[in-house]
DNA sequence: TTGAAAGCGCTAACAC
DNA sequence: GTGTTAGCGCTTTCAA
């Protein structure tokens, strides 16, 4: 491995001006400068990042922590994450916690040894004392997807998603409306969109029964499937279902359909997220939309403006975007 | 923050003590690992990686470098590094080149300058000099899913991939087959598959006429919607088609159905990688699948012998693991 | 414009 | 067992 001295070596120069001329400092001459890069390109010369960042006693690197890859909604939130740090000459570290607090702890730990300059992430909130531990030594921290009173955070209206769901059923004329959700204790997100149904029924009358709360215990297809065996055994079925998340909602329909019955005949299904190729299952799955790449890029511009401490230390924000139903053939 | 002279400095030790202590050498006495132990919980102390690495000259980090995250056969290979790289005490930073040369050259750049111990890749292949120079630096390197002479690599049969395909479809009694491919330069897996097909269908007699070789320029769906109108507009249509990809694929599918022909009673469709969900699409797309975890397990493993130097520097290990045929009812 | 020197936080000989 | 010392490779005052 080369270093800036080997260059300073053999140009017959001192190692500091090796580092200026590399770092495009202005206090270099025009010919010192095309000499040690002439020079460092020559002997392939690749900067130790390591050592840099000690000196510098900071790092360029925003660390990125998402729930899981399989989760395709968390892809466009990682690119704009990656595209506007991009812009303003910050590199990421993405990593996923597969939704364990012990693994998020692992990472974040980790990403603390390494400096970062700043932190996103969409938090299992089933313990925070790490994150904000991270806060207190002064590092930007901001959640995505997930909301916390101590944290600046990005998120969408999940009350509201609720809502729409129950209006949009409600205006295609059901009435016996049940729901599928993971009931993971720390999920805030879907216990509001639940909440946001379940009010909206009550207001027009009509109460969420506890028997049409399938409760499946994870967040993937095969919840979804586990809540058609459920629904399939219900004596008194209801009409329609949402689901917390459109994996769910995904299983729940197939399983339905291996039983011969039919969507949206048999029963209505609704999910949330929209993730891609919805338009393209047996039956395309009505869902709650919301701009995913603008949450990624809203949390890093948050996070540069923290950095270039423009913003006010000791207040924390709060953005809520407005999701929208998006409507198909399922519901 | 605080650092190991913090703590020293507290315990009246030298810092290479506390050093000592925390890296659980079995050189320091049982009551000063105690002391040290204690007063760093309590400190809240952080190890700092940069200044760590700097001082070994070696890290612990494996870089790895997948196209795209939104195609989701890589999943599961990162999920195997990632498991095991844990197992063996490294840590693994993943990134997208989202199929961009000049992105994946500055990535790895990067990781050269973070000094990683290894790199996972699966390279565009459009240039390889970046890779080489890592080499040459004697850091594993080993691809994922592309092949090269110089290289460590661990893929699979693409050939192989393709004759499944046409032996699969002529058995079910197709003879006019055409195909989708992205047709970019290059994209050797794709090339093998179709090699694979073409040659199959010519010991059979048979053969691939131009007009049913369909370049659409991506992997992505809409690729596969444009392949569609492509089907479309041909007088003479295959009878079944082989994608290159299942996200071509899908597409494809969507875009026949939207004309209101049949999959596959109008046109038969076959994918391949064998992603997710699949089983939920409209019609549920046959494909040859491959095992993905194995795929990224077996990379890992390859690396950390090397780094463990059992494997002889000088030769280059391919691995070619066999597809098989998934059959469901596009074809 | 350039050099000398100190130091970022940690590790690893080498002594004691 | 523990301390001393010398770096790891780079940046950054401070002088010259």
């Amino acid at each position: 491995m080369t270093t800036i001295s080997d260059i300073a070596e053999k140009l017959g120069v001192a190692p500091s001006t090796v580092s200026r001329a590399l770092a495009g400092s202005k206090e270099v001459s025009e010919r010192t400068r095309q000499r040690v890069k002439a020079l460092a390109e020559q002997m392939n010369y690749t900067p130790n990042l390591w050592a840099r960042n000690l000196a510098r006693s900071k790092t360029d690197t925003i660390g990125c922590v998402i729930l899981q890859f399989s989760n395709t909604f968390f892809i466009p939130v990682i690119e704009a994450v990656e595209d506007i740090a991009d812009t303003h000459g910050y590199s990421v570290i993405t990593s996923q916690s597969r939704r364990s607090i012990e693994l998020e702890k692992k990472i974040v730990h980790r990403l603390q040894m390494m400096q970062v300059a700043g932190l996103i992430i969409t938090p299992t909130l089933e313990d925070i004392s790490h994150l904000l531990a991270m806060k207190e030594t002064g590092m930007p921290v901001i959640m995505v997807g997930r909301t916390h009173p101590q944290f600046d955070c990005i998120s969408i209206d999940n009350y509201k998603g609720g809502q729409l769901v129950a209006n949009y059923l409600l205006k295609h004329g059901f009435r016996e409306i049940g729901v599928v959700i993971s009931g993971e204790r720390s999920n805030e997100p879907e216990k509001y969109r639940l909440k946001g149904l379940q009010e909206t029924l009550k207001d027009n009358g009509l109460t969420l029964a506890d028997e049409w709360i399938m409760v499946v215990g994870n967040n993937d297809p095969e919840g979804g499937m586990l809540a058609a065996q459920m629904w399939l055994k219900l004596k008194n079925k209801p009409r329609a279902v949402f689901c917390s998340n459109d994996q769910l909602a995904i299983g729940l329909m197939q399983g339905i359909q291996a039983s011969g019955r039919q969507v949206p005949e048999d029963i209505a299904v609704i999910g949330f997220d929209d993730i891609p190729l919805l338009d393209h299952m047996a039956v395309p799955l009505s869902t709650v939309a919301y701009p995913k790449y603008e949450m990624g890029k809203i949390a890093m511009q948050k996070i540069i403006r923290k950095l270039d401490s423009f913003d006010n230390e000791n207040e924390v924000e709060h953005f809520l975007l407005k999701p929208h139903l998006m409507a198909r053939a399922s519901a």
